[in-house]
DNA sequence: TGGAAATGTCTAG
DNA sequence: TAGACCTTTCCAC
């Protein structure tokens, strides 16, 4: 669930409160606790998120991976740094809770104010804990230790991300393209898959998912359907060009507001309430924003699509 | 209390 | 393409 702002908000979080650090990690739950001992007392180098995967390095050179998969989340508890650009701190970054106990920042300030570190509640497979921060994982579907060679492979599979700085790939000995905008647009015009398909592989663009995927195309107004080489070259780069929009809007408040129609006023109500942030997604059978046409659902590659048959035709 | 659903990815056939 | 897998939450029964 969790798209690539989250992601890259994660590695924000622990550059913030774990890079320089030697946290204790462990596995409460007991699945990890082979990986949770080679990192133990290490000092975590570096943290970078590349489409919807984590990396954190530690002193030695091993790489924690982790990738939240469907519902995976992290849970910041303790002394939780803002992560400035105006955006609020947030104690919970992954997966959508329906419903929160607390509020994030609240909950973060009652912990901060117990016992710490708080006991982990639920299936906590890694737990680092420096002395006044805890980052807990559940429900992963990736986490494990790599050698930095192995890392490396795990980026070679990986389209662009419009989010990763050149520095972050050469610390892994890879170099970032000069031109990312234009390997995208090759990876979708040679292929017959539809847009719709090829916008969620992570081979052709790192970080979109089923979300974006849908506020993209309606933002372009293109069918989901098109195969991918009778899309044009422009098309293709506008596209790029609007998820590193996307993107960098996401990360920075945290929140998926894809409506480009707003005014400030209309921005912090859809901030403030989901049902009104997006064009199409998740909208089956009520109307169009912009014609009034019932909005569709169905299913490409196993996936929920969603899209205007009037506006995206 | 059981089932379904959720912003994802992998594997076998 | 179907099934498996990771976890939590809500809702119907």
């Amino acid at each position: 669930m969790p798209e690539g702002h989250t992601v890259h908000r994660i590695a924000r979080q622990f550059a913030r409160d774990f890079v320089g650090h030697r946290p204790a990690v462990s596995s409460p739950q007991g699945r990890f606790a082979a990986g949770a001992a080679l990192l133990d007392g290490r000092e975590l180098l570096s943290s970078a998120a590349v489409g919807k995967q984590l990396f954190l390095t530690f002193d030695g050179g091993q790489v924690l991976r982790v990738h939240l998969g469907l519902y995976g989340a992290w849970d910041f508890l303790g002394a939780v740094s803002p992560l400035g650009d105006g955006s609020s701190a947030v104690a919970s970054l992954g997966a959508p809770r329906v419903r929160r106990r607390m509020g994030e920042s609240e909950r973060a300030a009652e912990l901060a104010a117990e016992d710490f570190p708080p006991e982990p509640v639920g299936q906590v497979r890694v737990r680092l804990a420096t002395e006044s921060t805890v980052a807990d994982l559940r429900g992963p579907t990736a986490c494990e230790v790599l050698d930095p060679t192995a890392a490396a492979a795990v980026l070679d599979r990986l389209g662009p991300d419009p989010a990763v700085e050149a520095d972050v790939l050469g610390a892994f000995g890879r170099e970032s393209s000069t031109d990312p905008g234009r390997q995208v647009v090759e990876a979708v015009t040679k292929r017959r898959t539809p847009v719709g398909q090829l916008l969620m592989d992570q081979a052709v663009v790192a970080g979109i998912g089923n979300i974006y995927r849908a506020e993209l195309l309606f933002r372009a107004r293109l069918d989901p359907h098109t195969p991918g080489r009778a899309v044009p070259a422009e098309t293709v780069r506008a596209l790029w060009d609007d998820w590193a929009v996307l993107l960098e809007d996401g990360i920075r408040t945290g929140v998926m507001l894809t409506r480009e129609d707003l005014d400030a006023e209309g921005r912090a109500a859809a901030l403030a309430d989901q049902s009104i942030r997006h064009w199409v997604y998740g909208r089956a059978g009520e109307p169009c924003r912009v014609c009034g046409t019932h909005v569709v659902v169905e299913e490409m590659a196993g996936r929920k699509l969603y899209y205007c048959p009037a506006c995206q035709s």
